[in-house]
DNA sequence: CGCTTGTTTGAGCCCGCTCAACGCTAGTGG
DNA sequence: CCACTAGCGTTGAGCGGGCTCAAACAAGCG
């Protein structure tokens, strides 16, 4: 562990208004006084390293998360100990509204790098959003483009096929990144194999196999956690069509 | 197709207030002069019939949707015309959120019997929200409680062994006629098994051999859609392991 | 009574899982 | 500088659950 990583305080200090997000986060949209109001209630808060957390299951509901860097996993435990990665969460995309049905969470949200967050205690969240239309309306959204992910998810762990799986998570993690004004080919995955598999519903085996034919294939290349999409063409087909990647014409199920 | 379905009038002119539902619904948690405010906006409509759409895929988001009897379930439909249900949806549980993230529904709404639902034009919603506490606040637990429903729907589709989807299926559903106060033991399922297939991700042999192996097994009794839960531990048992139904100690991956 | 649509049952094959071993990086301390 | 270790990641062999294909039923409905 290297000494306290580097903390820079003006950043700390200027508003969501000089944060390179605020257009996709909580304040798009909003701006002037109003503005000023939800920076007011924003705890911009010092680095949480790797395998640290935000909260855990059971926890009240007291804040939402929001990541200015780095990289969140959403874990549910099952009473069995069996563990599920709800979802990914990369900056700028909401963490912790797996609590807004009951004011508690019924998951945990990790850290997969060290990173840096933004609390937004929710009841004052509620309360500016309340008197804010603009703040209001931004909330719902950045809440619906959170189902809208887990609706994408949904939509991976359906397609049995263990390489439209990989491939339409590839691709739905480079829109993400092309979304935060990242580079949509090439990135650094900040989780594990083994987070992967968890999320995808495959063996982590499976997924390093995959891996490695994608690659064989011309479609992406890899070294550790490095992707780089060579043919997005190729991988967006093999992302979007349910199998059957080259014979003629063979259509399963529906 | 019978003449006009039975439209009990009284009823479409008694507000949220007295639906049995008031407590689970929107209503829930407000009265008085706020429960009015909301109850101004409600549309009862009368009755879609079974097949009918309350929204398609790409409409604008105008309002949101409650069931006050019958079901839905909500389809995504991707560019090669693959469909995926994204959800069941029963009374009391809002329909049309996927819209939240962009105004515009990336799914839509079938009913899966005839239906009686409410509609509530979602920019009124969020203005009184505004001005009422309550409802903002059981606004935001709804929409909580619908993520946590796709969260278990991921749950479902990540146990890769189907006996455990099923089970965990029926054991959901279950749960869910219980909360509106019907019997959590015998129900009459809405969909079809193809509906089912799809919503699970396995074939539709396989739900029917699943349903089929589960009441050679003495756990449920089904005769064509009419389910009864024989043995609820035994259900709840297979829907709350991973995989590994007898033999001792098996222990998969996590 | 056909016709359609939904459900069940049967046979055989294949993808992904399990088990198991090995390779690769880092980090650590002598 | 180099063993030593521990955590990831990759690769190989073999098996089994669920998919596909196919056909028989069952249930509405003209």
């Amino acid at each position: 562990m290297t000494a306290t990583p580097p903390l820079d305080i003006t950043q700390l200090r200027r508003g969501c208004g000089h944060c390179s997000l605020h257009q996709l986060c909580l304040p798009g949209g909003i701006d002037g006084h109003e503005l000023e109001q939800l920076d007011s209630i924003v705890r911009r808060k010092r680095p949480v390293e790797r395998g640290g957390r935000l909260f855990r299951a059971g926890d009240p509901l007291e804040a939402v998360y929001v990541a200015r860097d780095g990289a969140f996993k959403s874990v549910s435990t099952t009473e069995e100990g069996e563990e599920q990665i709800l979802g990914f969460h990369l900056p700028g995309e909401l963490i912790g509204l797996d609590a807004l049905g009951a004011e508690r969470h019924r998951c945990e949200a990790v850290a997969l790098t060290t990173a840096n967050v933004c609390e937004v205690p929710f009841d004052q969240l509620s309360d500016v959003a309340a008197r804010v239309p603009g703040l209001q309306q931004q909330l719902m959204r950045v809440i619906g483009q959170s189902v809208g992910r887990d609706h994408d998810h949904l939509g991976m762990l359906v397609r049995r096929d263990a390489d439209g799986r990989v491939a339409l998570f590839l691709h739905s993690l480079g829109e993400r990144y092309a979304h935060i004004g990242q580079p949509r080919d090439v990135f650094k995955l900040p989780m594990s194999r083994e987070d992967i598999a968890n999320y995808l519903g495959l063996a982590i085996e499976t997924v390093s196999r995959t891996f490695g034919r994608l690659q064989e294939q011309g479609i992406i290349e890899v070294t550790g956690r490095r992707v780089a999409v060579v043919d997005r063409a190729r991988l967006d087909r093999l992302a979007h069509q349910r199998e059957a990647p080259e014979p003629a014409a063979r259509s399963r199920r529906a």
